[in-house]
DNA sequence: AAATTCCACGAAGTTAAACTTCAAGTTCTT
DNA sequence: AAGAACTTGAAGTTTAACTTCGTGGAATTT
């Protein structure tokens, strides 16, 4: 039972690999910097809405999507 | 097309309704104002990561539900 | 009709979460 | 081995998240 945090950085990452790009490529469109994707991703930092958003746009999924933890332990 | 923000707003207040709850009442619940949850109903705010955690609890649903537009109007 | 409840709305402010930079170190891939 | 991708910590800045206060409106309820 990882925080909402670790799950939803875990689900970031698992997209963002599909889509085939680095933290830093992701981070470039986003406009965030490619720590604070890694941080995210990791469950240190969350998004404010708007990167949320953002990232959803990026990564062509729906925001759902990143919140979405059926197939999870 | 009304912003993520509109949308999430809607949603929250569809599912408070549906748990019969104030304004008040969800936010002394999540310990934000009143005028807050009312803004991030209206699309004026957006809840933080931590709040849109506490809102989930609060109102028994899980996050992915306020980003579910599936039967949107 | 007046009192109560619930909510909208604006203005103006504060706080904390979101986000940065830099620097050094690690792991992965080729 | 070398480069690319990522981690991590520390210490800082910025801005979005959130507050308070005051007024007012609409819909009950007494």
């Amino acid at each position: 039972m990882s925080s909402l945090r670790a799950k939803f950085g875990k689900q970031l990452r698992r997209i963002r690999k599909r889509r085939d790009l680095t933290q830093e490529q992701l981070a470039e469109i986003v406009d965030v910097s490619p720590e604070f994707i890694s941080n995210v991703e990791r469950g240190i930092n969350a998004p404010s809405f708007e990167t949320l958003e953002k990232l959803a746009e990026a990564l062509r999924v729906a925001i759902k999507d990143f919140f979405d933890y059926d197939h999870e332990t």
